[in-house]
DNA sequence: ACAATAATCTAACGATTGTTAGACAATGTA
DNA sequence: TACATTGTCTAACAATCGTTAGATTATTGT
């Protein structure tokens, strides 16, 4: 009878493994980061703005939870998700919290509200027009991370060298451009200046773990 | 520029609420019980096996995070799940322990190794015999769960009254016996006990939860 | 009005985290 | 060989969390 009570409890101690990975702001955004490809210490570090102990300490806790694998190459340790499965995890708790509370959805409001956005269901739509070259699809992410995974049809212009760049798109087309994700600010950048330039640019604000698009192995 | 990172630590906190009611082995419980339909706080504490005062605590929590919403009736505050969606993603977060920690499914293993499971694939084929007759569905949970919410066809006989309550089965079908989900061992008992008395038993590893059968306000 | 029941609130404790600093190990390079 | 780079490990601190006990608030029944 008791026996019964330890065995639940193994079981969910277990899952909750998961959510203590998950429990913390700094783990999340890591998560999110290596969603767009591999990425060294270092790196992972500097894009989520904590010191390089600290995210080693987070990356830790997040390999003890099976959610990120390492692997040594020269110098340098660089960490991948360990499936596909984290990505639509990832995915499935940050909809859940826009779901749920409120709180989320007002920071979300104000911080996208200018930008014009296109409407999250028409993906296939997107897609039809990108192949016909109805409109231009940009990635204004680091250039190493459209290399690991990108949206179909989209062109690499990182955001950093987007003013430098501007010949390169038509102007006659609408431009589309992503980032890492709706909580990512690239996209928004890139899109205020494209508009000042004279161009017609909305944001979609959704990246490669929304599609399901991330690099494995 | 600092600007933004104060906004992208606000989005990723809020997430993390989610994960932070997630990372409780105690509140995961709660949540899967609570998928099985309203429930007071003393009948939740009584289920999961821990005082009123720790239970009301966890629910505080769980509360805090939006994931479940409260009624009071006369003396007792009912808990309810706030949504589907909350369901979903308990399935969601096993669904990724089971596939990224190994000690978890070797515990799943050890407990359900003797009797014989269905597969879970094949849930429209099941409803189908169910309809037509072939099989007996059988809901082994406290009955007030059934009337909450319980899968197409089903009977219910808790598990308690089943050894009284055989002659109700008829012996020439097979018995599909479930109850609240994979972790519960109520349908491994009562397919233990429906085999000892000659009957033909297996358990569909499923509850509520799983088929998106929830009830919800 | 009184007792009983159901649940929460507060305070407290020990245990677990997040974060940083300092020492250390492994690799690549001059 | 010596040195810089990259990352982890250990120890330490404060902050947070899990758990329990004791007091408190509603509600119901007598």
């Amino acid at each position: 009878m008791n026996d019964q009570r330890r065995i639940k409890d193994m079981l969910y101690e277990q899952v909750a493994r998961i959510g203590k990975a998950a429990c913390s702001p700094k783990r999340l955004e890591l998560i999110e980061l290596l969603c767009q490809g591999e990425k060294t210490v270092d790196t992972l570090a500097r894009d989520a703005g904590i010191s390089m102990k600290l995210a080693s300490a987070h990356l830790r806790e997040l390999r003890t939870a099976r959610l990120v694998e390492t692997e040594k190459q020269g110098k340098h340790v660089i960490y991948r998700i360990a499936n596909r499965a984290v990505a639509d995890f990832w995915v499935a708790i940050r909809c859940l919290a826009e779901d749920r509370l409120v709180e989320l959805r007002l920071v979300i409001e104000q911080m996208a509200s200018h930008p014009k956005e296109l409407a999250p269901q028409d993906r296939e739509s997107l897609v039809k027009m990108a192949r016909k070259g109805e409109v231009v699809v940009l990635d204004v992410r680091p250039s190493e991370e459209f290399l690991a995974a990108h949206l179909p049809f989209a062109r690499s212009i990182p955001l950093e060298e987007l003013k430098l760049r501007l010949a390169e798109l038509p102007k006659g087309k609408t431009v589309v451009a992503y980032c890492r994700g709706p909580y990512c600010l690239m996209a928004r950048d890139a899109v205020a200046l494209l508009r000042k330039k004279g161009y017609e640019a909305v944001r979609l604000p959704e990246g490669v773990a929304e599609w399901g698009i991330v690099q494995v192995r």
